[in-house]
DNA sequence: CTGCAAGTTGAAGTTCACTTCAGCTCAAGC
DNA sequence: GCTTGAGCTGAAGTGAACTTCAACTTGCAG
């Protein structure tokens, strides 16, 4: 057994033959076709589907994705090397998105004590009506001035 | 200034003025009228625009914040405690969402270090194939054997 | 009291990420 | 060689969360 069919890489990667179609029109992941036009998959594939329900996973669009995806090698097997790098980028976003939630965690907290949530009144939530902040919302959480 | 019109909560609360016409639609914030039939805004509506956005944040559908706010008082303003209530509720889904991130990142870090990323390869990333776990995909991470 | 920015409505449009459908063809087991 | 399940295509449908539009009304500043 050397190559996949959709109905095999579906199950294999928890993905929908249906999503997998798409994901090709799209550009995100590719595949050979039989004599009979079916679609034959490389185990390489594997890794492309893995890679884009990791990615989706961390709150990534597929646009982005087919565009990191992109900065794979085209006439080679990506290599581990290939992709270290990718997942190094990814890992990045990552740490981004859980430092937010943390920071919306630890301010929830904080709000338990005092019962609030308030835009207007809760300082740790939203400093915008007295710190001259531009941007309206809930500030503190979701752009921190430390960054 | 007792109440806000739809531009001024807008602008506050950092969402549109159509947002907002629309969560009214879906039953999500609430408005008086004046006698130009023109929204009114009580203060208290801010707080509801907080804990909206902040439960998107966290990744949780308007079905369910809806649901959620729903059990707030109808007949008087939301109490400190109300909203403790409501928030302790959303911290503990945001827990669980920072959880399967960081076992992502870190898996991913392991996944820098050899470099993979397979579904059918990788132990930590997928142990479906070996073990006879239900589901495919990348089951170490998205749903771990500890839960 | 007038001008005009801000507000109102219902309906339709948009984007994302897919799924479903109809009408076919392919391929493997008996 | 026939049946049956798996696969193919393009087009249309879905649902979530809004936005845009057109046509009209309100309400405050001067």
């Amino acid at each position: 057994m050397e190559s996949l069919t959709i109905g095999e890489l579906a199950v294999r990667s928890g993905v929908a033959a249906s999503a997998l179609r798409f994901y090709e029109r799209e550009g995100l992941i590719h595949a050979s076709r039989t004599g009979g036009n079916q679609r034959r998959y490389d185990r390489a594939e594997l890794r492309r589907v893995a890679f884009i329900k990791i990615a989706q996973q961390v709150g990534v669009s597929l646009d982005e994705i087919r565009e990191a995806l992109a900065s794979l090698p085209e006439n080679r097997t990506p290599t581990k090397g290939d992709w270290s790098r990718l997942s190094a980028r990814w890992r990045h976003r990552l740490e981004e998105r859980i430092s937010v939630l943390e920071r919306l965690r630890d301010q929830l907290t904080g709000c338990i004590g005092c019962g609030c949530l308030s835009l207007q009144r809760c300082k740790l939530v939203n400093p915008s009506d007295r710190l001259a902040g531009r941007g309206a919302g809930p500030q503190m959480v979701l752009n921190p001035p430390g960054d």
